[in-house]
DNA sequence: TATTGGCACTCACGGCAGTCGAGTGCTAGC
DNA sequence: GCTAGCACTCGACTGCCGTGAGTGCCAATA
């Protein structure tokens, strides 16, 4: 009994702190919601929530701020879930029915994002790991230099213009392609290797140079760059918070101009079930320490290929922000899916 | 003589303002720079200039800021070339020279340029219109779904799945692409129509449908989608000048999100001869009335294919700005002529 | 005529004291 | 276990004043 109260109290102050700004007294706690009881009943609830490390004073005659601990207990036993009105149901589907292709479903989803969130937001494009390969083209652009492209069933194409060490026939190169089209079709982009070096095997030695530089490439676009774009969105967003960040605005956005640091974020929360959300203290990164992460991975049939999500102060709206991410990710998932 | 030294003071004025960030008074300025002349001298220039709109007070008993006027008379009239230091140069050829393919290029000239100047920095993916076809390649992915690729001789490649009317066989499909490669090679990708639709006259009326989206989805890719994409970095550089933009950084990041006021920037700056600046109201956009774009045209072989720039707040360093993006404009055409 | 030294004036800024009020902890009583 | 009441704290705001950087103007000067 006494315990619900103080977690309803926590809950209180936490949706207060997020709809103000401002740190909450018990006085006007009591007023803003029915909680039955008297404002010094609270004081003392809210003593011991402090005691217990959930909420924090930033100076004595003021009221109180939930702590990165007070957020992670509303996220993990308070928030409901706040379902989708029927409006931003109809906008998302609108919104990423449109799309042409990867390129466009990848930028109009962070747009999206961004909007509903008010938050900045992040999308990672497919990974190749988990895809296979539908096609392989090898274009001759002159007699040293080829284009290889390299399609994967999530939709995603990529591309490498390579110079070769000696020229090679239009006529083994048309060989070469067709063994290795047959060889790879359908197979998983992490595991090229062996096959890839089976039907170097069966041609002549003096191809041999040629044929590492097509491989070694091929392996590069197929694994090491895998999953290494992320589309951002909503920077401008974080302005609005500027005095959530104190001074220190600058090396939030240098964060997120690194790809290495999106990486290991995205990395975090899509390996998770359902939406992961890392609070201040929490995240891999210093720079985001002032910040929360609200992460889902998303997939194709079942299988995850890459996340997305947002970035905020840590007083977002939790509830908003976990919905607007699982019902993107669900979304992207479903057109993959389908394509 | 007497307007020798009043363009001198303007000079001053801008080079101190630039530097310190306040306003800057008749003292400091003769303590500062060796004029020659009492304080008192310098106060009547400053009257001057300030009723020919130069420079401004931003309140009675404070020292004078320049005007958009006195930046552009600086920028036009005073501001020497500042050469690039050799290390300056040396690190624009090392961090260019290692790119592996045009993506690469994009991302790392923005990064240069985002580190060099200290400001925003955005680079335009070089125009298709200017450029011509080297090759493109139809690929079958199943009976109703082809992939079309185009690549242009400036290295850009453009790709797009599509989904056809009716099955098409990898016969007939064979044929129009031989027949369409042969056509269109070499040609200026802003002036495909007519060659493409000379070969789909030869094909029989059956494959007509099928013909017609083919071709309208290469129009689209060789021309409605060109110049689209430019790539932004080092937004966070903007956060360092906070207080220079009052309470309004937030417009000024949520303008830089929008693609088509970046195309409207760099599309004004990329067509003038040499390096462009842009000063404050100057700017086609009112939300960047508070900064000033220094932008500059870059090309393969004397033809300009796309623009790049920096954007800063109005009293940035422009000597310093307009070498910079002179630079690597020029680093950027000679290696676009190379490929 | 252009320059200069001098002087009175303006006004932002920082420090200081005083007031206000939101918020707290504590204690006695229901 | 809850509540009412009270004393206390301390940031925010206000008004006041001295300081100093900066200005405009004027008379004197080369």
């Amino acid at each position: 009994m006494l315990e619900d109260r103080r977690l309803a109290v926590l809950r209180a102050i936490v949706e207060d702190y997020v709809s103000t700004g401002e740190p909450v007294g018990s006085k006007a706690l009591v007023e803003r919601h029915s909680l039955g009881v008297s404002s010094a009943t609270i004081r003392n609830d809210m003593a011991a929530l402090e005691e217990e490390g959930y909420i924090a004073q930033p100076h004595t005659s003021a009221g109180r701020v939930p702590t990165d601990v007070g957020y992670r207990a509303f996220v993990d036993r308070l928030s409901g879930v706040k379902p989708l009105s029927p409006a931003e149901r109809r906008a998302i589907s609108d919104f990423l029915a449109g799309a042409v292709d990867l390129d466009d479903v990848m930028s109009r989803s962070v747009r999206l994002l961004a909007q509903l969130t008010r938050q900045v937001a992040l999308v990672q494009y497919p990974s190749l790991v988990q895809a296979t390969v539908r096609h392989i083209e090898i274009v001759s652009l002159s007699e040293t230099r080829l284009l290889l492209v390299l399609i994967a069933d999530t939709g995603r194409v990529e591309q490498r213009v390579i110079e070769l060490p000696a020229p090679i026939t239009d006529e083994v190169l048309g060989q070469v392609r067709t063994r290795m089209l047959s060889a790879i079709t359908g197979q998983r982009c992490s595991d090229l290797a062996p096959a890839l070096d089976r039907v170097a095997e069966e041609f002549a030695g003096d191809v041999q140079p040629q044929l590492v530089v097509i491989i070694a490439t091929l392996l590069e676009i197929a694994v090491a760059r895998e999953e290494q774009r992320i589309v951002l969105g909503g920077t401008a967003n974080l302005a609005r918070y500027r005095d959530s960040f104190a001074a220190n605005l600058e090396p939030v956005l240098e964060a997120l101009e690194e790809q290495v640091v999106l990486l290991r974020l995205l990395g975090e929360v899509s390996g998770g079930d359902g939406v992961t959300v890392r609070i201040g203290h929490e995240n891999p990164v210093e720079d985001l320490y002032g910040t929360s992460l609200v992460g889902s991975g998303y997939g194709r049939d079942e299988t995850i290929v890459a996340g997305l999500g947002v970035v905020g102060p840590t007083h977002m709206d939790y509830p908003a922000s976990m919905t607007a991410v699982r019902s993107v990710a669900q979304y992207l998932s479903r057109i993959l899916s389908e394509t």
